[in-house]
DNA sequence: TTGAAAGCGCTAACAG
DNA sequence: CTGTTAGCGCTTTCAA
């Protein structure tokens, strides 16, 4: 039989309710009972039931984590600094990855409702507008994360995709390219990410051959699969924009793959510097976000929501910053006057 | 408010014990008030709330997976497909990084208990005994995962660590590599993979140099110094044996560093086969895990236990399996010559 | 085939 | 400063 409230009260000789008082610091309490209870508590090393005072409508200190796959390491990345903070203010996470099916989305979603998780952040696709508006009209404490749902008045905390896209640009064209693939996901960051690389060429007059910018899968293997279609073309790219870095990766495999030098015959960049950035060769250039700074946002409106009831509804956006490695570097020309002949 | 079990069975006409049975599919309800009710929950959206039932002694359908670190990517490969299989037996699954920390583990797993989730899978070290035989006594639920308990009674799954390190240790000696560096990390299955590969050895009849088995917390950097610290030794190994993937990915870029050629001058392999090991160049030798199969056995074996109370204990183990990238070739006589002159 | 009543472990008025 | 009472939403005897 677990201890219960009741037992440190017969224990102390008092009521239960002064025992769940020293719990929660609450009222007025006798230093000198406060201490016998507390005493006794550690005796027979009592632990409350989250679950019956959950039940009295207080929070359970969880909140769940929805993402797309954990396979691409900067989903990891999310739940870490997620858990990290998490575990700091109390809070445990439940993970649950979605494949960004609308299905298995809300699955998640009824499911953990049922238990009472006291918010959401999501960073999975979640483009059923019906349910999401349903969140909102039943006030579920959640945060969008990395997903800008601009469309709605939503609590998120996103990067900005949009610069980052355009810093990838301005980086790309001022090392001389001119015709520059693109391999997105399908996802709102990548879309904004490209709207931020389009605007980038707007600025410097160089217009984008759309027939370049192609979309697949999340993995490796699609992306290497898009990126050999890319290769093979007439109007073949000097540079290849892969909106994240699982997408970049990929990218340099398909290139070595054809014995494409990289960055002399093609420059790669990706979004996200993950560890992965680091570890291929050439090391891949690629745009940083303050991931850990991103975290401790979400869980802070979050827990404003939850625990001070908090009504009003942020968008923080951060700043990414280009981290350039070793897979941009300027265009060959040889490459290029060798191309058209 | 939300809708309780109260008001479907006001609505319905019945009591609420009625609707719990139909929820339940419990007792002898007539097929008429049973369409009924399940009419009337449709209607109203109701959804049971699992706390209260959680209350009654049932169980919350929550496990908690604790792992050391999400940052080495097999650790998330382990969550994935914990949370996957999980899903489909309608677990959730809370995550919990511990550093390998005592007081970390100790935390989770206290407020988890508070929880009342229903399990754990332990991945992480979990050194304190104390704790470990309180829980055994205690009867909770747990699996340790891929982290053999030897000395205990308890339930684990886990790949052939010893297996797998002897399967490294035969295939550098095949090669003909005599003096082999091991990077290990502080884990249980660090160990036994030593262990396996010492016995290799042993087998070849080739002695093993202690001084070229070193420890380092398991970071690319971490393992990056002490691969260089093994490479500048006057006895300089000829293989390296990086007892996962990131370990042996440290090695490689240390290698790099001192401008030292795979698998040429060195050859390097790996333990897990995770992502990493396909996008470094030269990709990886390394060794795999059916870890969907591991994950699968470890959450059936732990909702045994929860939910038929199943008293006997199992120790599963799988046989892992070498995969021969680019990173090992025949030890390189010039090399070997040169240096002892 | 159905329902009344008790209770899981806790908290929040309210009274004393 | 402390205790009585009621009740969160559900399940489980036991009786009808």
């Amino acid at each position: 039989m677990k201890t219960t409230i009741y037992d440190i009260a017969k224990e102390a000789g008092v009521s239960a309710t002064t025992v769940s008082k020293v719990i929660n610091n609450k009222g007025r309490i006798s230093e000198k009972t406060r201490k016998k209870i507390m005493k006794i508590m550690d005796d027979l090393n009592y632990r409350p039931s989250m679950l019956a005072s959950a039940m009295k409508g207080k929070s359970t200190y969880t909140i769940a984590l929805l993402i797309p796959d954990i396979d691409n390491p900067i989903y990891a990345q999310y739940m870490k600094y997620i858990e990290e903070y998490g575990q700091k203010l109390g809070f445990s996470i439940v993970m649950c990855s979605t494949g960004n099916d609308r299905e298995r989305e809300e699955k998640h979603l009824t499911l953990l409702r049922q238990k009472s998780v006291d918010g959401f952040i999501i960073a999975s696709l979640f483009k059923n507008e019906t349910t999401l508006k349903q969140l909102i009209k039943e006030k579920v404490p959640l945060v969008f994360f990395n997903n800008p749902k601009i469309e709605y008045s939503i609590d998120s905390v996103i990067v900005d995709d949009y610069l980052g896209g355009y810093q990838v640009g301005e980086h790309l064209l001022s090392l001389g390219h001119k015709k520059i693939g693109v391999i997105a996901e399908e996802h709102t960051s990548s879309e904004e990410r490209i709207r931020g690389y389009r605007q980038a060429c707007a600025d410097k007059g160089v217009s984008v051959d759309d027939r370049l910018i192609v979309t697949c899968d999340s993995t490796l293997e699609g992306a290497q699969i898009q990126a050999e279609k890319l290769l093979s073309k007439e109007e073949k790219p000097t540079a290849i924009f892969g909106c994240n870095d699982v997408l970049a990766i990929g990218t340099m495999q398909a290139a070595k793959a054809q014995g494409i030098l990289i960055p002399t015959e093609l420059s790669i960049i990706g979004f996200d510097n993950t560890m992965m950035s680091r570890i291929v060769d050439p090391p891949l250039s690629t745009v940083t976000m303050p991931l850990d700074e991103l975290a401790k946002q979400a869980m802070d409106i979050l827990v404003q929501k939850i625990e001070k009831n908090n009504k009003i509804t942020q968008r923080i956006s951060m700043i990414p910053d280009l981290v350039i490695r070793q897979t941009t570097a300027p265009v060959n020309k040889a490459v290029q006057t060798n191309f058209i002949k």
